[in-house]
DNA sequence: TCTACACCGTAC
DNA sequence: GACGTACGGTGTAGAC
């Protein structure tokens, strides 16, 4: 079948020049937008279309202005810096050999239109490329959307369902109820995608609605009924024509030769290397270096705009759905083991009824060993009529050692997790060798979530079907041993299927960057099943002891209400930051020193604080906020959360959860206890251990001070380092001009503020802030600060440098960090995203070198899991539940393989603790 | 009843 | 506007 694929120009342009960062060639013409469209426009060749055209706005009014004169009469004039772009883009797309559409009175969106049903009339497969959703209106059989800016993928009346809610006959309707502000029409106000989508779904059309306009409820309802005489007119604007007069046929658009030389020519003039590269021939290493530069060079504008997909033409064939077989035989069965046998690696997910997966019950295993191909092996499908499954033992035997061969090589997504769940019914996983979240998390952390369903639209332009599609949501949900087994196959097939097909697509991209497949070869993957087993160790918790704090925190609350409804001489609720701010702000007119980011008066304790010596009432609030905190958080959820059958709490560890590569902790996040008061220190008191056994405590010592020592090579700082004295104290020393012993208490605590400070690119203004001076003080400091250890000032402004220019920043150990808005134009996003590039060095480098002591430690430990265990991480601490025997021989080994899991500038410093709870060990 | 969001506060 | 990275509890508004 012939493909034409029409590509909506003008919604490229103005789309690229806004996502992308303004970059410029040397001759510091701007060519952001350029390189957008020209990525977009290899992408497509790459897919080798019959018949293309690139279809641009004409100059002047079109009928749509006619019908409404203040159509797009908001709309600002082209910026300088675009139009300067345009009449380059179009020698480019001329030199290409695409055909470029400019008719007048009507919009590109009309042109597309006409030539799209032609094309589907006649038989092509047509693909309409444009940012824009409106188009959503035509996909149908024959005529697909893609937006190679986003990566999505509109291709079946079911996809726009997905997307939008309502189907394409529908979108007309849909668009003119909500309006469009870019387009300056206005919809029903208030009346968004979703209350579109419920009318449409409710009457079926506009007529519909507007018939039962009256019926509707609310002030919505009004706003519906207020709207009414503009629909009609909403709806002949947002119509694309598709009977244009057009001069040309699809069948006149063949892609014509490209004219080599001007194209070298205009890719040499605004810097595409990459491009040129490509036009000298350089085609197989040029497409996976294709992504590299992309990403290097437009970070900012990708992240914001998902989907590097202009660089990267997606393979059809991994956006087909594959075909799945629902094993329910042993015959069947057999026949699986044995292709299982026959490969090397297969992909595989289990489908259970929970998402804890320390309670979760199996109900299917999924497995592929070729993409596009997988059975679904159901066991514990329990709805009635279900059909009878195989049995588990005998399913479970047979795959264990399959499981258990470290040859074997398991391919899965957020894998942890299925590990747990085999785990728990009885097969230990070995060979767990790749991990598709993982993957993406290491390529880059925060241009997509990590979810599979994310990764396929993004990776493979592919939309899975939800989870939600198949068991319901909400209330309404049911378990997925409830799922009939058509579907559970459909999902669980596709499961293990988009899998393989996802580390396909990522191991080639990580393949293009050693250092990043380092990092994920080296530490995130060993990490897995280490954390595995923290998470199934648990902790242990004394409920009983947090249960007596509660009822003691409860008492204090009542007193503290008590006293606040008597200062106040009314009740309220002190939970409630609206009635507070009533309360203290407008009633008893305290000044409001502090705003939220909102603009409402703030009653954060800063706040409060600030207007504590004016009246009683905020004091008693901020007692009253402390003890609600700690009990609401801590003491009353912590026994809500252990587990029934372990008797202990299992946090989940979210490794693909913070930027930097910290970990995350969740459900319960035991990553914030409270230390800093006595108050919350207790709750410490309750992670306990059981009889016989000891807590032990390794933390490393102002680990993110010393790698910012390591990366400045500040001289003053390693040498402070070295000589092993109190950091803060010695730059106190240092700053004042000191002995270390002539350090006041209040030089010291300044020179912290500092230290910490730095480490997250604070300002002089947030450094007075916290310590309380002037700005002008702070000012001195941070200078004196600088001139005795002018390596950190150095440091900083080359990962500022570094950030600006590549777009990401890295740890020591190779990990990245894109910053979107390095380059910004807003100048508290650049400020934002320059602080980031400060920090991630330094908490990433930490975060790498305590996972590399946990795999180190875990492994250590593997010839003694009977005497101790690792039960926590606190980003830079390690807690391990100890038989009092094996004390002496854990406290020798844990804090030397901690400190040795880096060789830096300066020593790495683990201190420990030992005793019968959290709180006493450390 | 449920969901999304604002606000607040805990950890490192 | 002004200090980086997380998670989560409570209140609130508005839709279901």
């Amino acid at each position: 079948m012939k493909r034409l694929v029409l590509i909506d120009g003008s919604s490229y342009l103005y789309r690229a020049f806004h996502a992308l960062p303004p970059l410029n060639n040397e001759a510091g013409e701007p060519t952001g937008a350029l390189f957008g469209v020209v990525n977009m426009l290899r992408a497509h060749l790459k897919e080798q279309p019959d018949y293309i055209a690139f279809v641009v706005d004409a100059p002047g009014p079109t009928f749509r202005d006619d019908l409404y004169p203040q159509y797009k009469a908001n709309r600002k004039a082209m910026p300088d810096d675009l139009r300067a772009q345009v009449e380059p883009m179009c020698e480019i797309v001329q030199a290409l050999g695409f055909r470029i559409l400019r008719v007048g009175g009507v919009e590109a969106d009309d042109v597309i239109g006409t030539l799209a049903m032609q094309g589907a009339g006649e038989g092509l497969e047509v693909t309409i490329s444009t940012g824009d959703k409106d188009f959503a209106q035509l996909v149908r059989p024959g005529i697909a959307l893609v937006n190679t800016m986003s990566g999505s993928r509109y291709d079946s009346e079911a996809s726009v369902v997905d997307k939008f809610g309502v189907r394409p006959a529908q979108i007309i309707d849909f668009l003119a109820l909500m309006g469009d502000a870019v387009d300056n029409i206005p919809g029903v106000d208030k009346c968004g995608p979703k209350t579109a989508a419920k009318w449409l779904g409710e009457y079926g059309t506009l007529d519909g609605v507007i018939a039962h306009a009256d019926a509707i409820k609310g002030k919505i309802g009004d706003n519906l009924r207020a709207a009414l005489p503009r629909l009609p007119l909403n709806r002949e604007l947002t119509t694309i024509k598709t009977d244009v007069a057009l001069e040309y046929r699809p069948q006149d658009l063949v892609l014509q030769p490209r004219a080599t030389d001007a194209l070298r020519t205009l890719y040499a003039r605004y810097g595409f290397k990459q491009a040129l590269r490509e036009l000298e021939g350089g085609a197989a290493g040029a497409d996976a270096d294709a992504g590299r530069i992309s990403v290097r060079g437009t970070a900012a504008g990708y992240a914001r705009a998902p989907a590097p997909a202009s660089a990267e033409p997606l393979d059809p064939a991994l956006a087909t759905q594959g075909e799945y077989e629902c094993v329910l035989t042993d015959a069947q069965l057999a026949a699986w083991i044995a292709k299982l046998q026959a490969a090397d690696a297969f992909a595989f997910d289990t489908e259970t009824d929970s998402l804890d997966p320390m309670r979760a019950r199996l109900v299917g295993i999924s497995l592929a060993v070729e993409t596009g191909h997988a059975a679904y092996v159901p066991l514990g499908h329990t709805y009635p009529g279900a059909p009878a499954q195989l049995p588990g033992e005998t399913v479970l035997a047979a795959l264990k050692p399959l499981f258990a061969d470290p040859a074997k090589r398991k391919i899965g997504h957020h894998g942890k997790y299925d590990l747990h769940v085999l785990r728990r019914h009885g097969i230990e996983v070995a060979g767990y060798a790749e991990d598709t979240m993982l993957e993406s998390f290491v390529l880059n952390a925060t241009a997509t979530r990590h979810d599979m369903d994310s990764l396929a639209r993004r990776y493979l332009g592919y939309d899975t079907i939800t989870y939600e599609q198949v068991a319901g949501k909400g209330a309404k949900a049911i378990s997925f041993a409830q799922v009939a087994l058509d579907d559970a196959t459909r999902y669980a097939g596709e499961d293990a299927d988009v899998t393989l097909r996802l580390h396909r697509a990522l191991a080639t991209k990580l393949a293009a960057e050693p250092a990043l497949e380092r990092v994920y070869r080296e530490i995130e993957m060993p990490l897995v099943p280490v954390l595995e087993r923290v998470e199934a160790n648990g902790v242990l918790i004394d409920a009983d002891e947090l249960r007596r704090q509660s009822n003691d925190l409860g008492k204090r609350m009542l007193v503290a209400q008590q006293k606040a409804t008597e200062l106040a001489g009314r009740s309220f609720s002190l939970d409630s930051p609206k009635q507070l701010g009533q309360l203290l702000f407008e009633e008893l007119k305290l000044p409001a020193l502090v705003k939220t980011p909102s603009g409402q008066p703030s009653t954060n304790e800063e706040a409060l604080e600030a207007i504590a010596e004016l009246h009683e009432l905020p004091r008693v609030i901020l007692d009253y906020r402390g003890l609600a905190k700690l009990r609401s958080t801590y003491t009353d959820k912590l026994p809500e959360m252990v587990n029934a059958d372990t008797g202990r709490v299992h946090t989940s560890y979210h490794q693909a959860g913070a930027a930097t590569g910290r970990l995350a902790s969740n459900d319960p996040n035991l990553q914030n206890i409270p230390i800093r008061t006595d108050d919350g220190r207790r709750i410490r008191n309750a992670f306990v251990a059981p009889a016989g056994r000891r807590i032990v405590s390794c933390d490393y010592s102002q680990i993110e001070l010393r790698i910012m020592a390591h990366l400045s090579q500040d001289a003053g700082l390693l040498r402070a380092f070295e000589s092993g004295a109190d950091i803060h104290r010695a730059t106190a020393a240092e700053v004042f001009g000191k002995t270390l012993d002539e350090v006041s208490g209040n030089e010291r605590r300044a020179a912290k503020a500092i230290n910490f400070g730095l480490m997250y690119g604070m300002s002089a203004f947030g450094l007075a802030r916290n310590l309380g001076i002037a700005r002008g003080e702070a000012q001195d400091y941070i200078a004196l600060y600088f001139s005795r250890y002018p390596g950190v000032r150095e440091f900083m402004e080359r990962t500022r440098e570094q950030a600006r220019e590549r777009g990401y920043v890295e740890t020591v150990f190779g990990r990245r960090l894109y910053l979107d808005n390095i380059n910004a134009r807003n100048q508290g996003l650049r400020a934002g995203a320059e602080r980031a590039a400060i920090n991630a060095p330094m908490q990433g480098t930490a975060a790498d070198i305590i996972k590399r002591a946990m795999v180190d430690i875990d492994d250590w430990l593997a010839a003694h899991r009977d005497r101790a265990l690792m039960v926590l991480q606190v980003h830079d601490e390690l807690v391990f539940e100890v038989d009092a025997a094996f004390l002496d021989t854990l406290l020798a080994e844990v804090p030397q393989r901690m400190a040795a899991a880096a060789e830096l500038r300066v020593p790495l410093v683990v201190d420990s603790g030992v005793g019968d709870n959290w709180g006493q060990a450390h």
